[in-house]
DNA sequence: CTGTATCCTTTCAGATACTG
DNA sequence: CAGTATCTGAAAGGATACAG
C-alpha cells in the first residue's frame, strides 16, 4: 500500500507536467481549493440551492465572494446556474456531472479533516 | 449512489458545526489547501525529502513560505522533521501517519483533477 | 430576490540580504 | 546546507451602497 503511493505520484507528476503555477490543472486546483470553492461544492453536493440559501449555508461569505466563486466554478463546468424568467428572480445552483464527480472525492477528505480535528481536540495532539 | 452524498453531507455539516471560519475543522482545511500545503504533501508522499529536494520539485515556491508551509504542516502533526546534528546541516522530511492518511485521500482528487483538465483540453468544455 | 459596483483594509507572497 | 529577517508590491477579501 506505501509504495504504491510514491509510484503514483511520480506518475501524477509526471501527467501534471511539473505542476508549474501557470499550468491548468493547477489553475483548476486553486479554484477546488478556493477559501470558499469547496464549501460551495459541499453545500449543492446535498442538492440544488438559490443565492439565499447558499449564503445561509456558507456562513461568513459575502455576497462579493459568493458571486465571485460561483461564477468561478459555473466557467470550470462544475456548478450550473438556471435562472427563472420570473418577477421575483429565481436562480437554481446545482452541480453538473463533473462537479458531482468533484464531490465524490471531496466527501472522504471533509470526513478526515473532521474527525482528526476532532481526535486533536479530544486527546490532545495524536502521537505523531 | 446520489442520495448518500445528500445524506453524507447533512452529516458532515451536523459534526463540522457548521464550518465557521475560526472552527478547527476550517484552519487545518485552509492549511492543507494553501496555496503550496498540498503540493508539499504530495511531493512528501513520494517519500522523505530533504529542504532543497523539496525546493526543487515545488517549482517556484520562494524559501519563505516552503519554511512557513513546512513549519505549518509540521504543527498541524502532518509533517515530520528530522534534524541529524552534523555539519554541515542535514534535514530530512517526511510525512506522520496522520499525513500519510491524508495523501491517500488526495491522490484521487489530483488523479481526477489532471484527468479532468486533460478531457476539456481535448474536447473543449465537455457536456455540463 | 438576486445580484453589481466601489472602496478600503488586511493578508499573502516574492525578492533580497544575512546567519549558524 | 538550511534556514531567518525585513521590506514592499500584489491580491484577496469584506463592508457598504445601490440596481434590475
Amino acid at each position: 500500500m506505501k509504495v504504491s503511493i510514491e509510484v503514483e505520484v511520480a506518475r501524477l507528476r509526471a501527467e501534471a507536467g511539473s505542476f508549474s503555477p501557470d499550468c491548468p490543472t493547477r489553475v483548476l486546483l486553486d479554484h477546488i481549493t478556493s477559501r470558499w470553492g469547496m464549501l460551495i461544492l459541499l453545500a449543492l453536493a446535498s442538492g440544488t440551492m438559490r443565492w439565499g440559501e447558499l449564503r445561509r449555508w456558507a456562513q461568513g461569505i459575502s455576497e462579493k465572494m459568493l458571486a465571485q466563486t460561483l461564477r468561478t466554478l459555473e466557467a470550470d463546468g462544475l456548478v450550473l446556474r438556471e435562472q427563472r424568467p420570473v418577477i421575483p428572480p429565481h436562480v437554481d445552483y446545482s452541480l453538473t456531472e463533473r462537479g458531482r464527480e468533484l464531490a465524490v472525492l471531496l466527501l472522504p477528505l471533509m470526513e478526515w479533516v473532521i474527525a482528526d480535528t476532532a481526535a486533536a481536540a479530544a486527546g490532545g495532539t495524536p502521537p505523531a
